[in-house]
DNA sequence: CGATTTTGACCAGCGC
DNA sequence: GCGCTGGTCAAAATCG
């Protein structure tokens, strides 16, 4: 499973209807931070993992990069990101996970560790989407936005995943490809 | 020994 | 009101 740069709490599994694999529930170890995810396996391809995040990090990833030479210096020192903007602090981005088959394995979390100098949830998943590699494809839902803001939106359209199909019953996914995150 | 996972129980929302 | 389902809690087990 992807490594997005949290450190994540297992809290709860529970087995779905119409779903053969459980879903298991996450929180985010940091006791300030109310961050949840949801991860679950696709029913039609077991490949997917079908990961829904909910609420937003109150503080930044946990450093893949030590130290980070970018000059300013201003990554740590700042616990919190002042978020001027997106009145709903509550959100959720759903985004579907395909591990390489046969591979998996270490590059999963590459990408958000690429990211994870960014901080926030919510600044690194824009991030995905204003750079969207080929089989990229995400978009935010749940309850904090409105549904009009799916980053990926007709994910029969948008959302170039080959398996967008799958999860179409929900307006909103995000889902990306170890594969499409060879440019690391 | 602390952190994390597992797992059954409990609770709330929803449809009938 | 009742049962089903999904989400969370919390104690026990496991791991490093």
């Amino acid at each position: 499973m992807a490594d997005d740069g949290y450190k994540w709490r297992k809290y709860g599994q529970k087995s779905i209807k119409n779903s053969p694999y459980p879903r298991s529930y996450y929180k985010c170890t940091n006791p300030r931070c109310s961050a949840k995810k949801q991860v679950e396996r696709s029913r039609d391809e077991e490949d997917i993992i079908i990961i829904t995040y909910e609420g937003l990090h109150l503080h930044f990833a946990y450093p893949f990069f030590p130290a980070i030479p970018d000059g300013g210096g201003d990554n740590p020192p700042t616990p919190k990101r002042p978020r001027t903007t997106s009145p709903g602090t509550e959100s959720g981005e759903r985004f579907r996970e395909e591990p390489r088959p046969g591979n998996g394995g270490d590059s999963d979390g590459l990408f958000f560790m690429n990211a994870a100098p960014q901080g926030l949830l919510e600044d690194l998943v824009p991030f995905v989407v204003r750079n969207p590699a080929p089989l990229l494809s995400s978009s935010y839902a749940g309850d904090g936005v409105s549904n009009n803001n799916s980053l990926c939106s007709n994910s029969s359209s948008s959302c170039s995943s080959h398996r967008s199909s799958s999860v179409t019953s929900s307006p909103s996914c995000f889902s990306w490809s170890p594969e499409s995150l060879s440019f690391l």
